[in-house]
Parts: structure tokens; C-alpha cells; sequence
DNA sequence: AAGGTGTGCAACATCGATTGTGCAAATCCC
DNA sequence: GGGATTTGCACAATCGATGTTGCACACCTT
């Protein structure tokens, strides 16, 4: 309990007068099979508490090469990586093992450099969240032969989670158009009497479903889309809010609605919107497809899709004992519909649909 | 580049016609005070370069029981911690190190077994942010014999990087106060007319501290201060709506001037003030003791005070870096002030003043 | 040419845990 | 009571990298 040096099982063994493989079986509960005393073993088990033992992991991990440390890479942390971030390590710490997590801020070099540095650490497995090029790591988790599974973003050669992007942005579009119904009894058909769609990467799968979902519904509600509805090239804060500053001054005022593809960009959306006056904003259906508590609470209701995140990584977890084909599984996502009046939000659960594409 | 198992140095070794150690000097660069010739070392270096070798971790720190592992402690995934984590994982990586960040949930045990984890792994560094019991936490840092820093939570006997909250808090609570003064010419002296204090844990030291300030600065405007002004239980969510909500009904509506202590307080007590209309909101002045993009998008402006993340995790590096006798230093945090027309904010740095508890 | 000084590298022990193997002593069986 | 089992444990190899020691050879010196 008190010594300066790292006790090991070698010390153990001389207190306990045995030899230090059968401190190291009596310590691991491998004690039966290796036909050691129960008497000795709980001896030896004794002793070790007494002494604050603990084993080195290094020596353990190298012996055995498996690590006990399971890795989570995430770009950043935002509301959405960050919950995805604890419910892993709730997960992992729940099947005995370490969670490691780890950003790589949207850098493939840097996510190819932490693989790299994981492997070398002999990881045990290996979950990816919102990665930039999901093939590469994969084949370098292979290559390591290290499991893995990606969260948020499909892999053509691994096994994937994914949020149903297309269903939940139709659904989001549709409770937009509802609402915008509700607002204007007419719907003309200048510019403005439309829903316009802002902010993604639609280099990136999940900005090209959301786009593929309110597609979907703007031409069953509508008839048609006009391109220029589509405003997606980054999730950019700044750039949010630059683009929305130019629709406005285009459209000589808001559009009737708006659907806003991530918490970033509601954010910058929100710094230009914050300078309108109320009943210009009241004349708007919004809709974001992320989950943002302080929508709730705005000068104006926002019909806000959520991610279930907590399905998302218990379903990886299960994807990653079980499968092993490159298989997409889809995980529906939530809808937080925003009451006109009270400004509070219902939340309604989504039933799969309709065609998919990755 | 193409085998099953991982290369180790004996292979390169074969490969080269070397011996193992003279691969182990070419590759980690002490070849030259090795006497290796340096055409040796480079033909080494080119076929690991080839073999795409990488070392084995686990093998080179039970060697040299030095992991390259950086961890952070952190009690959850909020704003804050996590932007914290983001830096600290940046510095982390700009030493050539590994980071880890491991998030215990505010359990004291948790935070005990991942700490005697972290240890068992030989970590090099450990920084805690946030931990309900530091000192507990330093000792069995300092039995493992493992440097350590305490950021944002003050430790008796571990150095310490903290934000100046009584300051901060004194300045928000001012800021508070000239705004209600503009809201209300003459201010009665029922129990509305002053400002109250909701949330956070007054068993930690920050938000003592945060009532310290508070209360400095209530005494120096009004001459006094009522113990009845201070909410401060916990920074749960679910209890904040109940405590804004319990004393909205005691005073029969909104005091003039509302101090909340945290970001989820502040989420907790903007569920019950959207039930709210809008002229009660507008004549009641807020401030908020931590930062929150959305909270200056609201139908009502809200002072906010920032905790400059980056300074201290750099800070705390540096601490880390340099002294061995606990110190306790201190960050100043900035102000977020309002502007009651625009809805925007302005930042303003924050000058150190009075005194200081722990 | 003998002794001294460098140079370039291989051998080997080591970190701490795991695990296959072997060998006494105890027990069993007829 | 002697061979066959079983019980209980120690020995030693091993994982892969590091770093100390020491040996062979070349070169220099006088």
C-alpha cells in the first residue's frame, strides 16, 4: 500500500510464498483451469489488495496483444459528437473495457495519422463518427485487422450506422410546409412562396440524403424544385449566415420557409435573423434538422429533427459483435414539432419509409 | 506494406542484415550517439519505411514506462468541457503525444477507478476538469507518481488553473444591475425589485465563489444583501424550471434581475420563461454565468460571461510544465455585455481586482 | 610491430504479465 | 501396495522494444 515502485505480480509472489504465474492465474480468475488451491488463490487475492496491486497494462497488452481500449474518432465536438462521445463511453465501460476518444477536427491527414497511432496501440476496436473519407481508415483497420464500424456516415466496406437522412428530411420538409400552410392562405408563386433549403456539405452522404428528402417532398407537395432552393456547400457558421443575408436581400425579404441543415448553421442563420424585426420572422416557417434546446425558445417556433443518438452507437456496438459484411443499417430519427403557440415542442417518433440511397 | 501480422524490428532486422538493436537506434534516431553509420541507419529507414513498420507501443513503454498518453478527466459533454477538451487535445498533440479524454459523469468513484486505469496504463500527464474531489484525485496521482493539473476546480495540494468567478461574477452582477436600472426608474424595495442568484452547487467552490462576487457586488449597490436572493442547489436542469417557476409564484412574476449560474440552469429556466409573455421578459435584466451562442438570439437580451477555455488549458500546460508546489492560478474570464437594442453582443475583457478565495 | 584509440555493430538482459509444459506429491483403484 | 490418476503448483518461453556491455576490426602512434 505504501512502497514507492509499482508493485508487480513478482512481489506479490514473494509475499505470497508462490510463484508468480500462479499469482497471475489466481489474479485473472483463471485460478480453476490451472488447477491452483482456492485457498491459495484467495490467499494471493488477499495479499494483492493489501497491496494496492494493480497490473501493468503494457505488459498485459503486449503478452496478449489486445488492449481492453476501445477508440471513438470524432471530428469535434459539438452537441451532436459529444453526445454520441457519451454514450460510447457509457457502452464501452459497460462491456469492462476503456474508451478512448479521440477528435481529429475534419482532417483526413490527422485521421489517418490517429489510426495509424491507434493500431500501433493495438486497439482492441474501433468506432468512427462523421469521418471524411470512410474507405481509407477501413482498409487501414483491416489491413490492422482491428474491427470497426462507422457512426453517422456509411461506408462502402465496413459495416454502417446511419440516421434515415432522406425519411427524416421529408418528414421535416412536410411539417415545414404545414406549417407554412397555417401561415399564408395563398401561396403565390414568386421566389419567396417557397421553402428554401440552407447550409451542408453536399459532398457529404448525409447533406445529399437531406437534400434527396426534401426533394422528395417539395415535388409531391409542389410539383417541382427549383435548384435554386438548395443553398448547400459548407457548415460553415460564417458562410451560413452570409447566405442567408444574400437570400434575403435577393428575395426583398425571407422566404416563406426555411429548412436549416445543423445546429452550426442555425446558428449563423440565427445571427442575421436576430437583427429582423418579429413579425418578419413570425411570416417564416423554420425547420433545422438537428437538435437544438434553445430553438425551443425563440421569438419564433422551429420544427427541429433529432438523431437518436443512444441508438445509433448501441446499434454499432451491435453491428460490431455480430456482422461481418459491409451492411448500412438505418436508424430513424426523431421529430420535435413546434406548437404555434406555446412555443414547446412535441416530440414524435418516425416510421421508416419510402426508398433509401446512402 | 502487405503481410498479415504486424512487423516488428526483428523483422526489419532480417530484412536489413542488422541486429534488432541496431534497428531500434536507426528508427528512434539515437543511432548517431549509437555509433551506428549513417548509411546503416537510412538503408534501416528505408525498408521500415517500406514495410510500413510501425512500433508497438505497448512493447516500447513497458520498456521505458513512458505511454506518450496525455489524458483529461471530464465530468460530461457539455459546451465548456468540451471545447476544453478540444483544445487540450490540440495542445496535446503539438508535443508529440497522444491524447486521451475520458469522461466520468461527476461519479467519484468513476473518476477513482479511471484514474488507478490511467495509472495502470503509465500515462505521462493527467489533467482534470471539473472532478467533484481533487485532492483524493492528486494523491493517488501523486502515489502513481504522475504529473497533474486541476482546471477550473481549485486543488489544495496540486497546482491549479481557475477562472477568476468572484470577479467575474461581481462584474456580471453590475452589468445585471445597470441594466435593470434602465429597465425601472425607481425601484421599490418589495422582493422583486433586485436580482436574484439561480443554480449551481454552492458546495463547489466556483459557484461560491460566483455567490461571493454576487454578493460583493449586491452590498456595494445596495448596501445589503438577503439570503433569500441565492437559488444555489444544483445546476440540474429539471430543477431549475422548478425554482424560477416556485419564484415566479412567490413574487407574483419575475424579480427585476435574474443571475444564472450556468448554461443548463440557464436551459432549465428558459423552459418556464417560454411560457411567458413577452413585455414580463423584457422587464427583467438576465445574465448568465457562462456562454451560449443562442442565448443572444432570445426575444430579451442576456448579459453573459465567457470562460476563456483556451488560456486555460494553455495555462495549465504551462503549470504543468514548470512548477512542482501547488499554485493556484487564475484566469480572467470576459464579459458578453448586451446591447438592448441590437440583440447583439459585445466583448469586453475583464480586468483583475479585489480580493480572492480560494 | 606493439600498444593505444576509435568505429561499427551484435549479444543479452530487461520491462511485467501470460501460458504451455513438466514434475512432484497426494489420492485412487483393484 | 504398486501403477494410474489427479491435484497443485513452479519453470521457462514469450510478447517487442530499449539500452548497456563488450567484441572485432581498422587506424594511428612511436
Amino acid at each position: 500500500m505504501s512502497d514507492k515502485t509499482k508493485k508487480t505480480i513478482y512481489d506479490i509472489a514473494v509475499r505470497a510464498g508462490a510463484s508468480p504465474s500462479t499469482v497471475s492465474a489466481a489474479l485473472n480468475g483463471t485460478w480453476k483451469q490451472r488447477r491452483i488451491a482456492q485457498a491459495t488463490a484467495e490467499r494471493i487475492i488477499a495479499i494483492a489488495n493489501d497491496d494496492g496491486y494493480s497490473a501493468n497494462l503494457q505488459a498485459r497488452a503486449l503478452r496478449t496483444s489486445r488492449s481492453g481500449l476501445v477508440a471513438l474518432l470524432m471530428p469535434e465536438y459539438n452537441r451532436f459528437f459529444s453526445n454520441i462521445a457519451q454514450t460510447f463511453s457509457r457502452e464501452v465501460r459497460a462491456r469492462n473495457q476503456c474508451p478512448v476518444i479521440i477528435s481529429t477536427g475534419r482532417n483526413p491527414e490527422e485521421e489517418k495519422a490517429t489510426v495509424a497511432d491507434l493500431t500501433a496501440w493495438s486497439i482492441d476496436a474501433l468506432f468512427f463518427v462523421g469521418t471524411v473519407a470512410p474507405e481509407d481508415l477501413s482498409r487501414q483497420c483491416t489491413a490492422a485487422d482491428i474491427p470497426h464500424v462507422f457512426i453517422d456516415q456509411p461506408c462502402a466496406i465496413a459495416p454502417s450506422v446511419i440516421t434515415d437522412s432522406r425519411n427524416g428530411a421529408r418528414i421535416l420538409t412536410q411539417e415545414i410546409s404545414r406549417s407554412m400552410m397555417k401561415l399564408t392562405t395563398n401561396l403565390g408563386d414568386s421566389p419567396r412562396d417557397t421553402i428554401y433549403f440552407i447550409g451542408g456539405d453536399r459532398l457529404l452522404p448525409s447533406t445529399r440524403n437531406r437534400v434527396a428528402g426534401f426533394s422528395d417532398e417539395m415535388i409531391a407537395q409542389f410539383g417541382r424544385i427549383d435548384p435554386d432552393q438548395i443553398l448547400a456547400a459548407t457548415y460553415d457558421m460564417e458562410v451560413a449566415t452570409q447566405t442567408i443575408t444574400d437570400l434575403y436581400q435577393r428575395l426583398g425579404g425571407l422566404p416563406r420557409g426555411l429548412f436549416i441543415n445543423s445546429d452550426s448553421v442555425f446558428e449563423g442563420v440565427l445571427r442575421f435573423l436576430a437583427t429582423l424585426p418579429e413579425d418578419e420572422l413570425t411570416a417564416c416557417a423554420f425547420g433545422c434538422f438537428d437538435y437544438e434546446p434553445f430553438g425551443q425558445l425563440l421569438r419564433f417556433p422551429v420544427h427541429m429533427i433529432r438523431q437518436r443518438h443512444k441508438m445509433l452507437v448501441q446499434r454499432a456496438f451491435a453491428l460490431m459483435e455480430t456482422t461481418s459484411p459491409p451492411v448500412i443499417e438505418y436508424v430513424q430519427p426523431e421529430m420535435y414539432r413546434a406548437e404555434q403557440i406555446t412555443g414547446q415542442a412535441t416530440v414524435m417518433p418516425i416510421q421508416p419509409r419510402g426508398p433509401k440511397v446512402d
